[in-house]
DNA sequence: GACTAAATTTCGGTA
DNA sequence: TACCGAAGTTTAGTC
């Protein structure tokens, strides 16, 4: 890993065309020749970058380049498309390497699939006498979330997402198209639970005959730690 | 723009928790509060961070801590949700700071809307005897990317994305039904039109009666360059 | 400010 | 390896 900080000017061309005029930044090159262009502000994306696998070469500037103060250029270019990044430098103010060795990587919890994880035990949530037959329940299309049975035996498909937006309605309206045209499912309804419902994705559901549910991430965690004390 | 090169081991708690063992990574500090770590691979993303608007905060470990050899612990808080962020550390290895200033931000030419002013200029790539009516067609649910009419006078609503996806055909749907409501437009077709369309999606739009339009954005420009220079 | 759609998305899982 | 969906998505634009 090589840090860099200095005054620079940027160029990327490949899916788009990009420029940054010559201001201070933070260069980063890792072990893989990637690059990232940082400013000292926005979130954690960089203002430009190059992804690996890559090249990187630094090359003398021209003479039109060294007469507008240019002392260095990078090229970093793309392995398998054709993208380009030119990093044009006009001053370097620090320069270090360091050797960082291979990071044992992150470890994740509480994500979609702890959602669901969730529901699936407690799938009275969906109302009484609910039962659940099992969780990603293949279709041609894709695997539902839930599947489940009402108190009168009718199938339930549940759409589960953390933000309950419109696209997750559209989702669900594919898997219940599909659903009820297999007469072993038909009538299948829907349920389109989240933490957290968009009113424009609770009017369409409501729209199409599906049903919200919003859901209650720590109370359900609760329930589940609850429910480990006891068993 | 703080870097720090050390060996540390990270804890997220908020929308989900999360960890890092002990290892050497680079952080980066910058003027809002903000916090990334990068490890020497991966791409742009860092391993963790921690978004501004937040609170930055060294504390002394613990006995606890200190035996472990823990030498400085950070607390990064963000200000609005209850996201936290803890850096660990045991040994730092570089520690600078440097006065970047404000960045004059990124300049971009090249995206969906350039794909756009590419189609309605060559029209014809719809068949033979199109018209463009006009782009960004506006509807109660949003504008339209394009809408033209056929040789026999038939409107034709389009769709443009730069990679086909079934979230865009979709989209494309809830205008075709809205449209052909308006007894002004209809009847009208729809046109998928996309650099790439990914086979489900396109099996989706044939299913609904919407064409699909494959667009060579290198083979487009090359025509605007060769209109250019024409007039 | 809320919401929608795009992104040089990246990342992880699965068939 | 390709495809599909999720992401602590972030970001930009519109209403």
């Amino acid at each position: 890993m090589r840090l860099v900080v200095a005054r620079c000017s940027v160029d990327y061309a490949g899916r788009l065309t990009a420029h940054l005029p010559a201001a201070t930044r933070v260069l980063m090159v890792k072990a893989d020749g990637s690059v990232l262009i940082h400013s000292d502000g926005g979130s954690y994306k960089p203002l430009n970058w190059m992804s690996p696998p890559c090249s990187f070469q630094v090359s003398e500037p021209d003479e039109e380049q060294k007469s507008v103060g240019i002392t260095e250029v990078w090229n970093v270019n793309q392995a398998k498309t054709s993208d380009r990044l030119v990093v044009s430098l006009f001053e370097i103010i620090s320069d270090s390497s360091h050797d960082l060795g291979v990071d044992p990587g992150l470890v994740k919890d509480g994500v979609e699939a702890d959602l669901q994880k969730l529901l699936a035990e407690q799938i009275e949530l969906l109302g009484a006498g609910h039962t659940l037959v099992r969780r990603e329940y293949m279709t041609a299309i894709g695997p539902v979330d839930i599947l489940a049975r009402d108190s009168e035996g009718h199938s339930v498909a549940v759409e589960l997402k953390r933000r309950g937006d419109i696209d997750g309605v559209e989702q669900l309206t594919r898997y219940l198209e599909l659903m009820n045209r297999d007469p072993h499912l038909a009538p299948v309804t829907g349920v389109f639970a989240a933490q957290e419902i968009k009113p424009q994705a609770r009017t369409l559901a409501q729209d199409r005959g599906i049903r919200c549910l919003t859901l209650d991430y720590d109370a359900m965690r609760g329930m589940d730690d609850a429910h480990a004390r006891l068993f």
